[in-house]
Parts: structure tokens; sequence; C-alpha cells
RNA sequence: GCGAAAGUGGCGGAAUUGGCAGACGCGCUGGACUUAGGAUCCAGUGGCCCAAAGCCGUGCGGGUUCGAGUCCCGCCUUUCGCACCA
């Protein structure tokens, strides 16, 4: 019988369902195990890379399964967003009916893969039955002063028509559509991130089944800065300016001031400046920068006109505007120190300010200002404060102590951590997602939905036309309400929430998701999360699992969950990559793979014959690299394609897709079917043959241990060269004339076990061929037994100086004597020592000799 | 600029603690079986050399060691993240 994935895949995905293998009773006993991978946009349209993701978890949720595990594998739609309102925009469908159906292919596809789910717990952020609990947890934060109403300079996507998050905001762009980003003042709704900032960095530490990468991204996102608070008096206006500084036993040599722009105290300033008028038009101009224009531009500012003292030198220092000090960050002021920061010097080089030293190298003197080409910035241990009063002689560290504690005995500031994580702008002016809770009384202003009211549902028959924003804003029957307290005509609010709200909590759900009483059920999230296994990509590094960790805690200090971190190991899969072909003669533009033929082993463009450049990168339609995996499968199968994706490169790492290399995964397979089929034919024939089987049942039982090993740590490329070398010796076996069909079957057994999560498909189809009653997926994992693991011969290296010279074969176990015994029989080693001196002998026991002559 | 990771055959990649570099697979070469082969099977495949013996070989240059892909020092290249955050 020939191997026939079409045939046996469908069957099999049938059967799987069928018997609903893959729903879990929540509340069965066991060891639980939570595998979880993020869940997706539903964009309708999935290719091998993202393939590669699911894969992987549902090779993994086999394999604990097999290990014996209470494992949980659910999925779900994280089905809010812009897309579907352009979709709806541009061809008239509704968002809901774009998503579903995106949804039922997206589902469809990870059938094909043989990925098994636990749909019973399918969930989609856009269903009211979602959506509800987003807005009662948005309640439950307001209540709490976690969620506030506030002005705020917005990044404003003109395109788009709505206000991004900063993390949406990549070099002054909109991540999304690439336009200018510009700023506007809005009122928009906030979560209080920054109070839980301090929790959320020291939580990093506990993650230690996280990437180290992943973890610095968002130390570095969260920014925590140690520092100190100073207040420094501006005289003439009889009032001071705080100013935050992480280098406060500099003060010394702060020479002047700079204020951000739009800083609230400019107005009085600069309010009997000649320059004024010059001087708005300069605020005014800056202002209107994107933040990227503002970098462009360079450093620029213009003095107020105004001095502030020096709390500690006393001296009057001249107060200064800059465009590089930032008023979001700190207190929108900084003492500038142009010995010792670098953007300080550059604005003092720039306009001729004084720079002063006060930190040394230690035991150096201070060099000469005018000659300095650069601000020093060393702050260890070995940097020393000089020309700095009480502070001169003292290390950098012990410095700022000492100043920190002098600041505060004197009144003048306090110590100080600031962040350069800020709030949580989660108001969206789009239609599609989840509507915020809160009403606009005339009488009693800002007023919650009542619990009971929820969900504010999302009207479905609106327009959508494209222009005036967000058509909600435009339905009245959805704007005009009453006010939940007073009962007076009242106006709805009309943004939605960020869709990163429902992915910050959604692995809570998947646990009860139909529970219509409450968000979720406590005592049984607190058994099965943290989530033991979460995969996903690396693009939410930041964003979607800061977030979840924020949320996370909130919901712990309710004390609706008893853990604070939801993940507790974090997998980041590679990129699946692909070559695409670029036109040189035509603006590098990307060339559709029928255009492109080969000639003398170069690509060029067709008709044209200009020759292409080939570029591998991210899959995607503009590049014309997309590899679908529809093709594949009619071809090969999905069991061929999972064993690829699996086999191509260590999971973490990007690879590149190669259409031959699938052959060889191909062919494997195929060798596997063909091995099962011939142990059928032989049945049990009592006839041993001429070879021992002890050479095959040996290679199982290392292959046992290699992979098992393998597999825990995510190592799928080798666990499969080590499936693939079990199967050759297998086949060697056979082809040498070996016919223990015992002996056969026990390792041929445990080869499709241990294939089972890489290609399930072909597994059970086999062990179901060899009379095995029920499903492979649910047999137990094999256990590899070490003393048949052991080679009875064992080959040992032999160097000479070093030099491999030839190899020796010993009787098992080694001994020192033996080896060497061995050593010196061998004529191939000897004729490498003879007339020299042996200085020294080395035995490395099992493995290796090397014999140090002169 | 700062931070992190990575450089191994024609290609993807192997190589617990320093211990036989190139497992496994692709491709390629030769052969078998075939009307045919983009099927299957067998053999070979890092470089130099007709071959053997031997020599060389893990980005480059040093070092430690009996022994270095692995450890140390100094470079080069690539990728990713951050980028006026005081």
């Amino acid at each position: 019988m020939q191997y026939d994935p079409k045939q046996i895949e469908p069957k099999w995905q049938a059967r799987w369902a069928e018997a609903k293998v893959a729903e879990v009773d929540v509340t069965a006993p066991g060891d639980k195990f939570y595998m979880l991978n993020m869940f997706p946009y539903p964009s309708g349209d999935l290719h091998v890379g993202h393939g590669r993701n699911y894969i992987l978890g549902d090779a993994l949720y086999r394999f604990f399964r097999m290990q014996g595990r209470v494992a949980l594998n659910p999925m779900g739609w994280d089905a809010f967003g812009l897309p579907a309102e352009n979709a709806a925009i541009k061809r008239g469908i509704h968002p809901r009916e774009w998503t579903q159906g995106n949804i039922a292919r997206e589902k469809k596809q990870f059938e094909r893969w043989g990925i098994l789910y636990d749909w019973s717990k399918e969930l989609a952020s856009c269903d009211p039955e979602y959506y509800r609990w987003n807005q009662w947890l948005f309640l439950k934060l307001y209540e709490r002063g976690l969620a506030y109403r506030g002005k705020a300079p917005v990044n404003w996507c003109p395109s788009d028509q709505t206000v991004l998050a900063n993390e949406q905001v990549v070099d002054g762009r909109c991540e999304r559509c690439g336009s200018e980003v510009v700023q506007r003042e809005l009122e928009q709704w906030f979560f209080k991130i920054t109070d839980y900032a301090d929790r959320l960095d020291d939580g990093l530490d506990m993650l230690d089944q996280w990437p180290e990468k992943v973890k610095l991204m968002q130390r570095n996102w969260i920014g925590r800065s140690i520092g100190a608070d100073v207040d420094f008096e501006v005289p003439s206006l009889h009032k001071s300016l705080r100013i935050f500084t992480t280098r406060p036993d500099t003060i010394y040599g702060a020479t002047f001031m700079v204020l951000a722009p739009e800083h609230p105290d400019v107005a009085a300033l600069v309010a009997d400046n000649p320059q004024r008028a010059e001087i708005q038009k300069w605020i005014e101009g800056v202002k209107n920068q994107s933040n990227l224009e503002r970098q462009e531009a360079g450093k620029e500012g213009r003095f107020t006109g105004k001095t502030a003292t020096n709390p500690f030198t006393g001296e009057q220092i001249p107060i200064w505007l800059g465009n590089f000090v930032l008023m979001q960050y700190g207190t929108g002021a900084i003492m500038a120190v142009p010995g010792h920061d670098q953007r300080d010097f550059e604005f003092a080089r720039q306009y001729d300010l004084p720079v002063r030293v006060v930190v040394t190298p230690g035991g150096t003197p201070a060099p000469s200002p005018a000659e300095m080409a650069e601000a020093f910035v060393v702050k260890d241990e070995s940097a020393v404060s000089v020309n700095s009063g009480s502070l001169s002689g003292l290390a950098t560290p012990k410095a700022i102590e000492t100043v920190i504690g002098e600041i505060e005995s004197r009144g003048i500031g306090r110590r100080m951590v600031r962040y350069r994580l800020r709030d949580w702008l989660i108001s969206r002016q789009r239609y599609w997602g989840t509507p915020i809770p809160m009403v606009y009384c005339e009488v009693c202003g800002i007023v919650p939905v009542a619990e009971s009211q929820l969900p504010v549902e999302l009207p479905l028959d609106v327009p959508f036309t494209g222009r005036e924003g967000n058509p909600l804003a435009k339905d009245p029957r959805f704007v005009n309400t009453t006010c939940p307290k007073c009962g007076a005509a009242a106006r709805r609010e009309t943004d939605t929430m960020d869709t990163f709200v429902d992915s910050s909590w959604y692995y809570c759900r998947f646990i009860t998701p139909r529970d219509q009483t409450k968000i979720f059920d406590s005592r049984l999230v607190n058994r099965w999360l943290p989530v033991d296994q979460y995969i996903g990509g690396i693009e939410h590094a930041i964003l979607h699992l800061l977030y979840a960790r924020f949320i996370t805690r909130t919901l712990h200090d309710m004390g609706l969950v008893e853990f604070e971190e939801p993940f507790q190991r974090l997998f980041n899969q590679g990129m699946i990559t692909k070559e695409g072909y670029r036109d040189p003669s035509e603006n590098m533009s990307w060339v559709a793979l029928n255009e492109v033929e080969w000639r003398d082993e170069k690509p060029v463009r067709k008709g044209s014959g200009h020759e292409l450049v080939a570029e591998v990168g991210k899959m995607s339609k503009s590049r014309f690299n997309v590899v679908p995996p529809d093709e594949l499968i009619e071809r090969y199968g999905a069991d061929t394609e999972r064993v690829y994706t699996l086999f191509i490169a260590p999971p973490e790492q990007e690879a590149a897709w190669s259409d031959d290399g699938v052959v060889g995964a191909s062919r494997f397979l195929n060798r596997v079917w063909h091995l099962g089929q011939q142990l059928l034919e032989m049945s049990g024939s009592g006839d041993a043959g001429p070879v021992s089987s002890d050479r095959m049942i040996r290679k199982m039982h290392q292959t046992i241990d290699a992979v098992t090993a393998r597999m825990q740590r995510f190592q799928f490329n080798t666990a499969i060269s080590a499936l693939m070398e079990l199967s050759n010796a297998i086949g060697e076996y056979v082809s040498a004339g070996g016919r223990d069909t015992k002996a056969l079957r026990v390792a041929y057994t445990a080869l499709l076990q241990m294939l089972h999560p890489l290609a399930p498909h072909i597994t059970e189809e086999m062990w179901e061929l060899l009379g095995n009653g029920g499903f492979i997926l649910v047999a137990p994992w094999p256990v590899a037994d070490p003393a048949l693991m052991l080679e009875d011969v064992v080959t040992i290296a032999v160097q000479v100086n070093g030099k491999l010279r030839g190899q020796i074969e010993v009787a098992a176990p080694p001994t020192e004597e033996s080896v060497f015994a061995a050593v010196n029989a061998s004529e191939k080693i000897q004729q490498w020592v003879t007339g020299k001196q042996v200085v020294k002998r080395i035995y490395v026991p099992g493995k290796l000799v090397n014999m140090v002559v002169k």
C-alpha cells in the first residue's frame, strides 16, 4: 500500500474531532499543563511562516500529553481591530462578517495542519459575551482609580484618523500605514500602568524561563532611573523650577538650565523679554514638529533672559529653552551639566555656554574645558568628584548618596525614581473595538455605565464611509442615552478600547469561557494558571506581554487571582523567510514569481531579460514570496510540512524556506511508511534471520533517551535527525535480512510514538494498521532502559600530540589498561610513537587518548 | 552612538562540562532498477592531491591548554532592539 496523506490526513482529523480528543474538563484531576499560542488576529491568510508557530505548539502539546500531563491547548481570536474596518470601508462588508469569514478559514487551516485545539473553549474578542468583560474590567479599574480621563498630547495618525499609542509609532510614523504622525491635544482614557512600573520591573527577575532578550526589552521600555528631584530658585520671579537628574553629584557643574518648550512656566519666564515674539514663534514651530523632525533638526534653543540660582554654588545660571528636552519625561526641565552629559555638552558648545569639570577619572587632573572634545560620563567607582565642595574626593556612587542626603536635609528636593514608561492610552476613535462603558451627563459629569447594563453593544447597522472619523459618533441611537445616576439626557463615550486590552486577560477567560455571571472562575483559574508554556512572536515582546503582566497584577490586587505573572515560560519562534526577486532596472521593484526565469543559474526577468537580485526576507504579498500551505499539503501532506518546518532550523532562529528541502521530509515519512508495510508483510515468522537485532534495539533506547531530552528543550530539529537515524537503523536491519518481528515491532512502535507529535496523521494510521487500539496520541511515551543503551564495543580516538592518528576498538566497558593495551598493539599508532619519548598520556574515559611525545 | 545575538562544507544545520569538526537532511557525482524519471534503492561527497600517505580547515589576528568551533584578549562582518528619557 502506498503512503497517501490525502487519504489518511482528513480521516484522522475527523476522528480526533469526533472523539473530542482535545477537550479538557478543567475540573478533572491530574498534572495540568497549560499550553498556549498567542491568539491571532484573523487575517484569513495563513502561510507556512504562521504555520511554524502553531505546529510548534501542537508538537509540544502532543508530547506533554503523551508524557502523562493533562494538557490544555485552547485557541481564540483577537478579532477586533483596524483591518476589518478598513475592509468594510473598501469593500462594503461589515467588519463582523469579514472577521467571521476569516475565522472560519483559519480554523479550517488549523485543522488541515492537524493541530489539536480544545474548540469547546473557543472565544473571539469581538463577541459581546467576551467584550462585556472588557467593559467590566474597565469599570473595576475606574473604581480603583486606574482608569482615568486626561488631556494629553497624543499621537494622531491623519490617515487612519485615530490616536496611536507610543508603541504604535515607529520613527515618527504610523506602525500600520506609515503616515507621518502629528501631535494633538485630546481628552483620552488612560490606564495607570505607571503605578505598577516598579512591580513590573522587579517581577522580571522572577521570570527565569523567559528569553533574556525579552526581559531586557521590557526593562528598557519601563526605563527605571534612580536619581533626585531638585528645586532651583528663580529670584526674579520668586518661584522655583524643579528638575530631575540621575547625576545629582554633578550639581556643582550645572552651568545653565534647559526647559522643554512646552514647559508651563515658559510664558512667565519670557514675559518681559524683548525677543518674546520671536521666542514664541520658535516655540510654536517646535511644537508643530513631529518627534522625528525635532530630532532631525538637531539641538536648538533660546535664552529666556532669566537666571536661576545653583543651590550648591550659589551662582546665577541662565535658563534656556531647548528642543531636546522632553516635556513628557521627568519634570520637563533639566540642570545642564555640559562637562558630564553629552547632550548638554553639545548644546553648550553650540551656544557658547560655560563647561565645568567636576568629575575626573580617578587620580588624573581635571582636563581644561576648552580642550574637551566630549563630555566625561563615567559614573562607576573609578570616577571621582572634584571642585565640588564637600563631595570632592568622593567616588561617584558615594558622591550621589552624599549629595542626595544634603539635598533632602536642606529641603530643596528629594530622592526620586522616574520611568520612561507612560500611562497606557487606551482610547481609539474607531468603530471595531470594545465600547468604553462611560456616559457624559450634563448634570453629573462623567458617569460609569452600571454593571447590570453591560455589555454596551456595538450597533451593527452603521455606515462605513472612511471619512469623518468614527461611525459610532455619528449614530444618534448609540450616542444618545440617559444618565445611569440621575436619568437626565446624556451622551455615550464613542471611543473604543485599544485591542491590547482584549489580549491582556484572554488567557484567564479560556478556563471558563462560557461563564455568563463573571469574568472567570477564580478557583479554576488559580489551578490552571500561570500558563505553563506561552508561544508567540518576538513582535509582542513589549506591548502585549507588558500589558498582560500589568492587568494580571490588577486582577491580583482585586483578589481575583493569586498569581502575579501570567506566563511561566515564554518562547519566541523565529520568522520563516524566503527569497524574493527585485529588478534593479525598475527601481528595485519586486517581481512576481511567474515573471522570473533562470539563465546560467541567475534569475532574470522574463521578456526584458534584466538580471534580478535575490533577497531573502519576511514572507509578504508585496514581495511575491509567500508559500501558501495548500499546494504543499496537496502535494506532500501536512505531516511533511510539519516535519520540514520543525527540521529546518532551531525553532527560535530565523529560517529560510527551501522548496527542495521539503523533499527530504517527504522521503523520510515515505521510508517510515514503507518500513511499516514491510513489518506488516512479515507477520510473525519464527525465523529471526541472519543478523542480531541487538544493534537496532540499542539504537532505539539511545534514541528514546535523546529525543525525550530534545523535545523538552525545543530541539525539534535534532530530535528529528535522531528519529531519522533510528529509522535508518531499522531499515538497515531489515535489508540485512533481519526478521525478528518481535524486536522489529518494538523498535518500529517506539519510532512511531516519538514521531507522533511531529507527524501525527501517518503515525496514527500505522498505529492502527499494526493492530493497536485507541489513539497513539494517548499511548504513554516510551521509556529508555539505560542498561540497553550501552555499546558492547567502544571506539576510542587516539591522538599523538593532539593530532588524530587512529582509532582503536575495545570491549565495553573500557578500562585505562585495556585502552592503552590496544594503543600499544596498534601498528598504525605506534609508528608515530616509536623512537620518541612519551612525556604524558592523557585518557578521557571512554572517548579519547592523547599521547604527548618528544 | 548604546545594548544584545550570531559568523562552521555548494545550502539548512550538528557537536552537555574544552576531547574524533561537519551528525541529520538538501544539492551534487557515479551506479542499479526502469519505456521513462523531478519515483525508488546503493555508493561517494570540507579543501589541497591522479591516488595513497600526508597537509590544511569552524569570520580575522593573538593567547591559555596535552588538546580550542567551544575559554581569554584585540579586531572585522551581519542581524535585531533602543535611540536626545536628563
